[in-house]
DNA sequence: TCTGGGGTCCTAGGACCC
DNA sequence: TCTGGGGTCCTAGGACCC
């Protein structure tokens, strides 16, 4: 704690359902209904699918509350999520109507408070500290230009950091509004389990509820030593400290990308000689569906990877760190071929994904390979 | 008929250099 | 010959997030 440090007033913005609630935008009739967002279809005789219609190995995005009252929630298997909800209303994703939202509803915020930290499509930090606005006023004034621009409904945090404000926001939702102050750590934070903490997932939730914590407030009476003992020094700290409400990390405005990478699970797990030449064809593919993104986004990378998960669910990573950065399709197919042939392949394959990272832009001199003068 | 796709960050060992 | 450090890069795996 510095007196040159003052208290700082962060928010995080967090779009309710947000996938789901784009689609009722463009499909009025269904609100009110159970929907949920995933690989499905759409019909050409304009009748919706059916969650019980659907075949295949995909998981929800997301579903409307209608269909989470009914234990349906993302990341859940749809076969699944069909046991439960069989009458929910399963509609495809579509990632240009989401971040036409998303530009909108970021573009409406920056208006009113231009310092914001991107955190996906869907939510963002904003640092309101230098705004001479009351914090229950400038929630309001974000909420009502959301709505302006979207038509959706969003849920606001106000606390003096990122770690509480992002808690917060989740604590009244949908179209919530929570201000967490100094004095209200004990009240509003230390009951909640540990796991509403961001960056405390389900490993870490296990661990340490076998050593009696479950919530944010037994984690900040536990003894440093146990804590050290089980998560090491670095860790313990940083758990001490979400659970009494520290976090010093700035809000990030500007951040450029550390990796592009596609990956695809197959309909059915496939055989490495059998399915060679299904394989070599989805590999080829992926590959240029990344030389594409590189070239979207401008940039060139000197490691290239791949990920395997085979059919009992492990997952193997091999990559390989060339001379000079490469973007286009035939370099990353070679030096992914090159990571392919160090990998066992005794299982069926489930998954395939090609990575590329080390990025930098891809600048003017675009040259497949330097000049190698000693070749004379 | 379990379990997507696109990311970030951290750890840890070994190579290699000073 | 043996004893050291520190720093960086590469590689593999894993936790976590949206």
């Amino acid at each position: 704690m510095s007196a040159a440090c003052p208290v700082r007033r962060i928010a995080h913005l967090d779009m309710d359902a947000f996938y789901a609630s784009v689609e009722l935008l463009r499909h009025p009739d269904l609100r009110g209904q159970p929907v949920v967002i995933g690989g499905g279809r759409r019909r050409e005789d304009g009748t919706y699918t059916r969650l019980r219609d659907y075949v295949g190995r995909g998981v929800i995005t997301t579903a409307t509350y209608e269909a989470r009252a009914l234990g349906v929630h993302s990341a859940m298997g749809m076969m699944k999520a069909a046991r439960l909800a069989p009458d929910a209303v399963l509609l495809p994703v579509d990632f240009p109507a989401y971040r036409h939202y998303s530009r909108l509803f970021k573009a409406a915020v920056a208006e009113i408070a231009p310092c914001i930290e991107d955190r996906g499509i869907d939510e963002v930090y904003i640092d309101l500290s230098d705004l001479p606005q009351a914090s229950g006023e400038l929630a309001r004034a974000l909420k009502q230009a959301v709505r302006e621009a979207t038509g959706l409904s969003c849920s606001i945090g106000i606390s003096p950091n990122k770690l509480l404000s992002k808690i917060a926001s989740d604590l009244d939702k949908p179209d919530g509004m929570t201000l967490i102050g100094p004095g209200d750590l004990e009240r509003r934070i230390w009951p909640l389990p540990v796991s509403k903490v961001n960056g405390i997932g389900p490993k870490a939730t296990r661990r340490l509820r076998d050593l009696g914590i479950e919530t944010v407030g037994q984690l900040a009476r536990a003894a440093p030593a146990l804590l050290q003992q089980h998560f090491g020094l670095g860790t313990a700290q940083w758990l001490l400290d979400v659970a009494h409400g520290i976090d010093d990390r700035p809000v990030v405005t500007r951040s450029e990308p550390k990796s592009l990478s596609r990956e695809t699970t197959f309909e059915r797990d496939l055989h490495v000689r059998r399915d060679r030449p299904l394989l070599s064809r989805i590999f080829l593919d992926l590959c240029e569906r990344l030389a594409d993104d590189l070239a979207r986004k401008g940039v060139r990378g000197a490691t290239v990877g791949i990920k395997l998960r085979f059919d009992d669910f492990q997952v193997v990573t091999r990559d390989l760190t060339l001379d000079a950065a490469v973007g286009d399709a035939a370099s990353i197919h070679w030096a992914a071929g090159q990571c392919l042939k160090r990998v066992p392949l005794e299982r069926r394959l489930r998954l395939l994904g090609v990575r590329v990272s080390k990025l930098e832009p891809a600048g003017a001199d675009e040259r497949p390979h330097p000049v190698q003068l000693d070749l004379y």
